[in-house]
RNA sequence: GACCCCAUCGUCUAGCGGUUAGGACUCAAGAUUUUCAUUCUUGCAACCGGGGUUCGAUUCCCCGUGGGGUCGCCA
């Protein structure tokens, strides 16, 4: 493993809904980089915004990350060097450097009403203004803030961006970013509420916790130079940024809960292997130097780096994720599938205690499925026997058809045991030769005897899962 | 609207001046000498448009077009 000086990222999301694929493209690639080089990965609850904070999103965020498999090296209900980790139990952080930056002239109370700024707003819209706080309360006296402030007048807090300057920053995607700070308003740093935006708690604990590189989505590119701001009012030197493109819906708009689920519990539940799901969404705006798609998270570990992310946005097209589980559903060791398709059998009260006849159900089965729970779909006919459709009950009931079932069903009798598939094989041959009938006319009716259906699994195959009394059985009830 | 970013098959993408423009998914056909599924093979399918620069542009530059992002006391 390599090792790059001291490599810290975060995964800071706010807990207003469930984590979505997008919110798992920027965790998963914050957390394939610090693993790559030996680095910590943090997560950070960014809680600041009590109106849309959702107490069970903090449940799903942590437990999304730990079904696949990400986990996290500090972080809530874990010990680590900076904790805490919930943004809502740093307040008196925020205070301080809040209040450092009013007496450094670095920021200002503001005492705004929401009405006014709708005004304000609305006006520069009519005169083709770009919106932005005019700034003004950036020059009310001492003894006129004093006097609001004794008055109890509700304030936020403002930084005071400098006019004519440009902020300068490399951003590791988008190269050399130059962003006019006229362009940058003097964004709330602390709310009315006595909470932090965003802006300054994200700043503060990036700060604090060390962070070496911001992998964030490229919808802050934009606020970077507000940030670029504290860092340089606090004297700090800020971290290497890296803006992810964005996941946009198959209607090319950004990805959004507003657009259907796309939460990954969802998925998880729905029965996409969690390894399909990661090799899925690390393809998003990433790509190996060769042409390699399919990645255990180990080997997205090795591979992964910077500099091979995309600057185009992805959309999320859910046809190659279907495709994706279906292979790893087939390409996972036997026994972890069939462990991870139990309760679907559970659940549908099918008895699944023969081990043996199990797995070879589930080696069958799981070529057609490409979600797990699809299982039972194309097993369940292994297990119960389903009454037939019209034409495979007129198919078995012919004479050729009568003819095949018996000599099978004699010669299963009086075959040794015990017999595989081989012999089973080379049974069937002989009965076809002795009969002197082939094809269809052979298999047909010894499918729908044994299966219930005249397309599926060969002979062999069922017989061998079946054994002998079991198929015995089968083939006999459908002898006239 | 203002500012900025992006632009290769339908989708995810490779490409970093000279390639028959490659891979994957999807779709189609064929093979695996019964079917279905798996698997394999083959095929269909792309450089947004216009100008430059250059001996030569998918690649570099400009303009246009299209898409997206930002413009909150949301993150």
């Amino acid at each position: 493993m390599e090792t790059i000086n001291d490599i810290r990222v975060r995964f800071a999301p706010s807990p207003t809904g469930l984590l979505h694929l997008g919110g798992v493209r920027t965790a998963l690639f914050n957390y394939l980089f610090a693993k790559k080089y030996n680095g910590t990965f943090i997560l950070r609850i960014e809680d600041t915004d009590r109106t849309r904070f959702d107490e069970n999103s903090v449940e799903n965020l942590i437990s999304s990350l730990c079904r696949l498999g990400l986990d996290y090296d500090e972080g809530p209900y874990k010990e680590g060097d900076s904790k805490p980790y919930f943004q809502s139990e740093r307040l008196d952080m925020y205070h301080k450097h809040a209040k450092q930056l009013i007496d450094n002239g670095q920021a200002y109370y503001c005492f705004c009403t929401k009405d006014e700024l709708d005004d304000m707003r609305k006006k520069q819209e009519i005169a083709k203004e770009t919106t932005k706080y005019d700034g003004r309360c950036k020059n009310l006296s001492d003894t006129e803030i004093q006097a609001k402030l004794e008055a109890k007048i509700p304030f936020v807090v403002r930084m005071k961006i400098p006019s004519d300057t440009v902020f300068d920053f490399e951003d590791l995607v988008r190269g050399n970013v130059q962003i006019a700070s006229d362009l940058v308003e003097d964004q709330v740093i602390l709310k009315a509420d006595g909470f932090p935006t965003y802006h300054l708690a994200a700043v503060i604990d990036d700060h604090y916790m060390r962070i070496s590189h911001v992998l964030r989505g490229e919808e802050w590119l934009y606020s970077t130079p507000k940030h670029l701001f504290l860092y340089q009012a606090f004297g700090w030197s800020p971290p290497i940024w890296v803006h992810l493109p964005l996941l946009l819906n198959t209607d090319r708009s950004k990805l959004s809960k507003r657009h259907g689920d796309f939460s990954v519990s969802t998925y998880l539940d729905a029965g996409y292997p969690k390894e399909a799901v990661i090799n899925f969404v690390a393809l998003l705006g990433w790509h190996s130097a060769d042409d390699r798609e399919l990645f255990s998270l180990g080997e997205l570990i090795q591979e992964f780096s910077l500099e091979r992310i995309t600057k185009s946005a992805a959309i999320f097209d859910i046809t190659k994720l279907e495709w994706m589980s279906g292979w790893y559903i087939r390409s996972l060791p036997l026994q972890e599938v069939a462990h991870k398709c139990r309760v679907y059998f559970e659940k549908e009260g099918i008895d699944i205690h023969d081990e043996v006849k199990y797995l070879k159900v589930i080696s069958r089965a799981r070529d057609q499925i490409n979600k797990l729970p699809d299982i039972t779909l194309h097993a369940k006919m292994f297990y119960t026997e389903t009454p037939l459709n019209q034409e495979c009950s007129e198919i078995v009931q012919q004479d050729i058809s009568q003819k095949v079932l018996t000599w099978f069903v004699k010669a299963l009798q009086e075959g040794e045991e015990p017999m595989d598939k081989e012999a089973i094989q080379i049974l069937v041959s002989k009965c076809s030769a002795e009969l002197g009938i082939k094809g269809k006319a052979l298999y047909f009716p010894l499918r729908i005897a044994l299966f219930g259906d005249c397309h599926g699994p060969d002979i062999p195959l069922l017989i061998d899962l079946y054994g002998k009394q079991e198929s015995l059985s089968r083939l006999h009830k459908h002898i006239l």
